[in-house]
DNA sequence: ACATTAAATGACTCGTCGGTCAGTTATTTG
DNA sequence: CAAATAACTGACCGACGAGTCATTTAATGT
């Protein structure tokens, strides 16, 4: 990675790239900390993954948990913030959007090293106790507020039957959430299956669960 | 822990007792990767926990490795088969049957520390290939297919509707097994909620999903 | 009581890794 | 084309923790 924006063609040794240096640091240690988890992470190996050395982080990044921390705030805040603006002034199914959210979801986090991060956040959650605070306050109650607005919506459309929204939409994000986990470790063992297909059929699933009874 | 069977009340300094350290050695260790996962446990903090010194470890287990691999052989393997068992002659309703399931697992897992054992096969598979694949192998195909077959058994009874039972399966079984990652992970810091509504929600909200409809 | 056995330990080694810093070298400036 | 600047590095340090082993001592047997 970064390998032809950072070669060094001539017999220069390496080249002051104050600008990138933090952007591909932060993409380096996105995809180690993916495939490693944080303790097993070791900066020598961001920095190799990053062509620059291990001094260097130090110029961009205070420390290990810093540098972890970046990498949230980079990656995946601005995922939530996709999906609230989506949102934002939507007026048509909410089943609909559901599906449109859970696709743009499986393509840009599910299938990148993004889908690491809750893998870690779980993981060492009691070992950084701040982090875990800002990740629950930035991510999960900000996605769990999400969802059940959006069923709140569909049942006062006439969408959803009376059901404890809150409930639900805890329901329908841990298995989100978990498929995320689940891909980024014990899924390298499994035997392949369809992610989408698999997803689909949770929302439909889900979705057949909180819906109207067509009769009492 | 293991205080009062382990106190040295006369003036000696430790006594031979090879029937039970294994057992407290075991315990322990549950109690501590369960608290700080896999990486961040100290053995002489096990070995502290179980009331002898670290080099004891080593006389019942061979490593930090096989030590955890006897946790969850000893710990989790019983709770697969209890479950198994409780399945085998039953003929009343699945739905029932999955409820007492879930009641007892809630108790005898997730308030216990045994849910601490997802979490870390979770963050760890990648480090450890060989543990990763007997857990998969043990522990969730056999919970995957056990839980595919109760739903299957459903649809032949007219129970449930058509549907990918091994999907349904799975999308069940994350959210049961998110909830135990979560209770030993973030949970901490987020505001207590309602474990046994919440999975009684969970349940009958997946019930309703993969139920016949009452008309199409 | 004394010798023998083996359970248990304290003090040790050794490798690893986060973090530091004095020095090097690419780049800028005048 | 120096001289000044600052981006970058290699080599190092200190802490920490898994694993080892010579020695101690509780228990057993005679």
């Amino acid at each position: 990675m970064h390998v032809s924006a950072n070669s060094l063609s001539d017999s220069v040794r390496w080249r002051r790239r104050k600008d990138n240096r933090p952007a591909e640091i932060l993409s380096s240690a996105l995809k180690v900390f993916s495939l490693k988890g944080y303790a097993a992470t070791k900066l020598e190996i961001v920095a190799k993954q990053a062509g620059v050395s291990k001094a260097t982080l130090y110029l961009y990044f205070e420390s290990k948990e810093a540098l972890f921390k970046a990498v949230v705030t980079e990656f995946v805040l601005p995922q939530i913030k996709r999906a609230e603006d989506q949102a934002q002034n939507y007026t048509g199914s909410i089943k609909i959007l559901m599906h449109e959210l859970l696709e743009h979801w499986r393509i840009n986090v599910l299938e990148t090293d993004v889908s690491g991060i809750p893998k870690i956040m779980i993981a060492e959650a009691s070992n950084f106790p701040e982090l875990a605070t800002f990740y629950l306050d930035n991510v999960i109650k900000r996605a769990r507020e999400f969802v059940t607005h959006l069923i709140n919506l569909g049942i006062e459309k006439g969408e959803f039957r009376e059901c404890n929204a809150s409930y639900a939409a805890r329901s329908f994000i841990s298995t989100i959430i978990f498929t995320a986990i689940w891909e980024k470790s014990l899924a390298a063992y499994d035997e392949a299956y369809d992610t989408q297909a698999f997803l689909n059929s949770h929302l439909d699933i889900f979705i057949r669960g909180i819906s109207k009874d067509i009769q009492e």
